[in-house]
DNA sequence: GCAAGGTC
């Protein structure tokens, strides 16, 4: 039997298909791996798709000592991994004075028998730097399954991805072959399109595993792994925060961090210009349009005020010129990894959610592989066929009939051309009414993307007008899209028609407007997340698959926050901290020179040893001064934390009131540093995962700290944190009677009335101890009774005063009128919906 | 409780 061992279950799936001479590959279990099984040349096939990598490397639990044989570590099948640890740790720690606790035993992390380097402990970390690493199981089902086939493999074909990764995963498999088979002739074959030409001329021109480029790859992952662990680890028990308080460091997320604390340092050295515009409305036979000054931006105030003077009472405007230009709009290029993640962020996706839908799309057979480079359809993409399917689509049947009627189809092309996968492109009808919204939004965007590059450029008139008012020279423009084009399929960033009224040299026109106005220049934005995506990939840092998972990492470490993107004080002084002490990672060129190591041990002239020991000595002089400093570090950290937690000033001892966490409770609350000598507490205003943001000014009535509250997807307010500050006070309002209690032959009153613990408002009857009902409050505002009922469940009719205007709802939330809403087809975003 | 890289 031959084994074929792939990088993924669906590269096993194709490859089967392609080398199969029925071209229908038998699917097959080995335990719950899928297998596809087929005839060639005579011989037995057997398919296998991994999951990756399956082997993940990791340190030993303890790194030992013996005289005789220096330090090593045992790993749990008994194999003894040396250690590289250098001379002037060479010795038992535990022999020094000051690692030995009164009562004479080794501190720790030091055992009797070397280093404790589980253990988090900073002493540990010198010797972290120096320990072996170990490759560790980490798909222990896959692994089973091939070991299983393995056993049974007269020849093993290696067939993972054409790239250092994939040699990586290959050869850490055919490790995993040899524990059960030492014989079986082991070979490679590379390929990079799942095209029948180009895997059956893979398997007919076998070559060997290439273990220098294999080991370059794992030189990465021990570099990676041992920078990152030690670093983590350092940041993390500089000063303690309590379990799940991890705060990491590596070589993409750092430099990546660093970015964004730039663009933060840029924003707040920046200093604002002043400069003044005169702009205002124009009409011609009452068609409005607006004008404004073609100087644009007066730097110098006396400038804008002569103008101003020779033009505020102006009544008429003369005009001078009509140009018109048309210009087209080229079709967008098919979407890679890259593009698709940026474009869906405008959309309002972050990247991490759109790849976790896009996996689902792609699960469900929707759309194409979602992790490429390529944005170049290859030849064997039948695109006419796609867009006959995409014509199950209906509100896609005037673009697709658009394309199918123009004959040849040509498609756009990007500038990256790999053929490992095809850009991603709709592979299924997709159902709005089947996906739930966010799905649907990207699904839409893939589909209308991939009609968009089959489809002519836009055409959009532009129409620049010269006037003259009173002698100073302004000008109108207007946008029109002439021929939609691609724009026909494609909305997104769509600029609204500025529609001219039609106007000629020597009119004269009316002039209803004008102002002038003092403006400040603005400093540099943030990044959203999608233009960090696309900062990321032009500095080499992460790949396609990572780059949304590490700025993910950023937020949960909670170095980030908000949209654009910020960084926290934690962020800005892990920054500082590590650019002081262990500059190499946070800059991207750590990234560029691993690669040129990488080049090195994959060209064979120097090994993986030489060069992660060599990294492992760059860092550990990092380490030690990183040490050293231990103290001003530690601290500097807690203050960041300290101040990304603070909301205030205590109004009673004058101490910072912070939000805290109650690890009882599993809830959030704001307390006074000076606890326990301070006593001060107060909720957190707004529901759990609102965004709070301190203001300047405490409540002018009480003293305590105000915040801005931005619950998700609504509009923010302003509340003064104390629940019994006057401004926060809201009668207790009757808004019906309890239909519970009525039916249980006594009286009870709906009450809006307000927690004295939580300060949270509610609806309780006054006998809830009997019958329990309760009800929170459908929106926030001023609650007024209507003394009506609900037609469906008979609860009390409200008015809310919202910033909309006044609202009329049922109280009961499980209400089935609210059931029946829901179900209704809701309106859909602005664009390119339905 | 660490990284980054594959993939689910």
């Amino acid at each position: 039997m031959i084994l074929v061992i792939a990088e993924k279950n669906d590269a096993a799936k194709q490859i089967a298909r392609l080398l199969s001479e029925s071209g229908k590959p038998k699917n097959d279990k080995v335990y719950d791996t899928p297998i596809y099984r087929f005839r060639r040349g005579g011989e037995d096939w057997v398919c296998i798709g991994l999951r990756g990598h399956i082997l993940a490397p990791d340190f030993p639990t303890a790194l030992q000592y013996a005289p005789d044989q220096g330090w090593f570590s045992v790993t749990e099948d008994g194999e003894v991994l040396p250690a590289s640890v250098p001379e002037n740790l060479d010795r038992p720690p535990f022999s020094g004075a000051n690692q030995v606790t009164k009562a004479g035993k080794p501190k720790k992390p030091f055992t009797a028998d070397g280093v404790d380097i589980k253990g988090w402990k900073v002493p540990s970390l010198p010797y972290l730097v120096w320990a072996p690493v170990e490759k560790k199981p980490a798909e222990k089902g896959i692994i089973r399954a091939l070991k299983n086939l393995a056993k049974k493999a007269d020849e093993v074909i290696i067939a993972t991805d054409f790239d250092r990764e994939g040699e990586l995963i290959g050869s850490d498999a055919l490790a995993m072959v040899r524990d059960v088979n030492q014989t079986a002739p082991a070979l490679r074959a590379r390929y990079s399109a799942y095209t029948k030409q180009e895997i059956e001329h893979a398997f007919d021109h076998l070559v060997e595993l290439d273990q220098d480029l294999a080991d370059a790859g794992e030189s990465r992952q021990y570099i990676d792994l041992i920078w990152g662990a030690a670093l983590t680890r350092y940041l993390t028990m500089a000063k303690f925060g309590g379990l799940g308080n991890v705060r990491s460091a590596g070589r993409v997320q750092t430099p990546t961090l660093a970015l964004v604390v730039a663009r933060e340092k840029e924003r707040q050295a920046f200093v604002p210009e002043d400069y003044w515009v005169i702009t205002g409305a124009c009409s011609k036979g009452g068609e409005p349009f607006k004008v404004g000054h073609t100087k644009g931006r007066f730097w110098k105030k006396d400038e804008a005020d002569a103008a101003w003077a020779r033009v505020q009472d102006a009544k008429q405007a003369t005009v001078t010129d009509v140009a018109k230009k048309s210009r087209k709009a080229q079709p967008p290029a098919p979407f890679n990894t890259t593009s698709l993640q940026a474009a869906a962020a405008a959309e309002g996706l972050a990247p991490g959610r759109t790849m976790r839908i896009a996996e689902s799309l792609y699960m469900d057979g929707l759309i194409s592989y979602p992790r490429v480079d390529n944005t170049v359809y290859p030849s064997s993409l039948d695109l006419k066929a796609q867009v006959k399917m995409l014509k199950g689509v209906p509100a896609y049947g005037p673009a697709c009939d658009k394309i199918l009627a123009g004959g040849q189809i040509h498609a756009t092309r990007g500038k990256q051309e790999s053929t490992d996968h095809p850009p991603i492109y709709p592979t299924g009808v997709g159902d709005p009414d089947k996906l739930d919204p966010a799905a649907w939004k990207l699904y839409n965007l893939i589909a209308r993307r991939f009609l968009a590059t089959l489809m002519d450029a836009a055409v959009i008139e532009g129409t620049k007008v010269s006037l003259d008012i009173n002698g100073e020279p302004f000008s109108a423009a207007g946008d029109v899209l002439a021929y939609p084009g691609y724009r026909l399929a494609y909305p997104y960033g769509m600029k609204k028609d500025e529609q001219l009224p039609e106007l000629a040299t020597g009119d004269v026109v009316a002039v209803d407007s004008l102002s002038l106005d003092a403006k400040q220049t603005e400093p540099p934005a943030r990044y959203s997340q999608g233009k960090l995506i696309q900062e990321m990939e032009k500095r080499g840092l992460g790949t396609k698959s990572t780059r949304a998972s590490i700025i993910d990492r950023l937020f949960d470490v909670k170095y980030l926050k908000n949209n654009p993107v910020e960084p926290s004080q934690l962020g800005m002084a892990v920054i500082e901290a590590l650019h002081e002490y262990a500059p190499t990672v946070t800059t991207p060129e750590m990234t560029s020179e691993l690669e040129e190591s990488m080049t090195h041990v994959a060209e064979g002239g120097l090994t993986e040893s030489q060069v992660v020991d060599q990294s492992r000595a760059l860092l550990a002089g990092m380490m030690d001064s990183l040490i050293e400093h231990k103290d001003d570090l530690g601290n500097a950290i807690s203050d960041a934390v300290t101040a990304d937690a603070r909301v205030g000033t205590c109004p009673k001892c004058g101490k910072d009131l912070v939000v805290k966490d109650s690890p009882r409770t599993r809830s959030r609350f704001i307390g006074c540093m000076g606890w326990p000598d301070c006593d001060v507490t107060y909720p957190v205003p707004g529901r759990n995962g609102d965004k709070i943001e301190p203001l300047d000014e405490p409540c002018p009535e009480c003293g305590a700290p105000r915040l801005r509250v931005k619950p998700f997807r609504s509009k923010a307010y302003e509340q003064c944190v104390n629940p019994q500050c006057p401004t926060n006070v809201e009668e207790d309002v009757v808004v019906g009677t309890c239909a519970a209690c009525a039916e249980a032959g006594r009286h009870g009153d709906l009450v809006a009335h307000k927690s004295e613990r939580t300060g949270k408002r509610f609806i309780r009857c006054t006998n809830y101890d009997e019958c329990g009902t309760s009800y929170p409050l459908p929106a926030r505002g001023k609650l007024s009774a209507t003394g009506e009922t609900c037609e469906h469940c008979g609860a009390p009719v409200v008015e809310i005063e919202t910033e909309r205007g006044p609202w009329r709802i049922c109280v009961n939330m499980e209400c089935p009128g609210k059931a029946e809403k829901k179900a209704a087809p809701r309106g859909r975003g602005r664009r390119a919906s339905k």
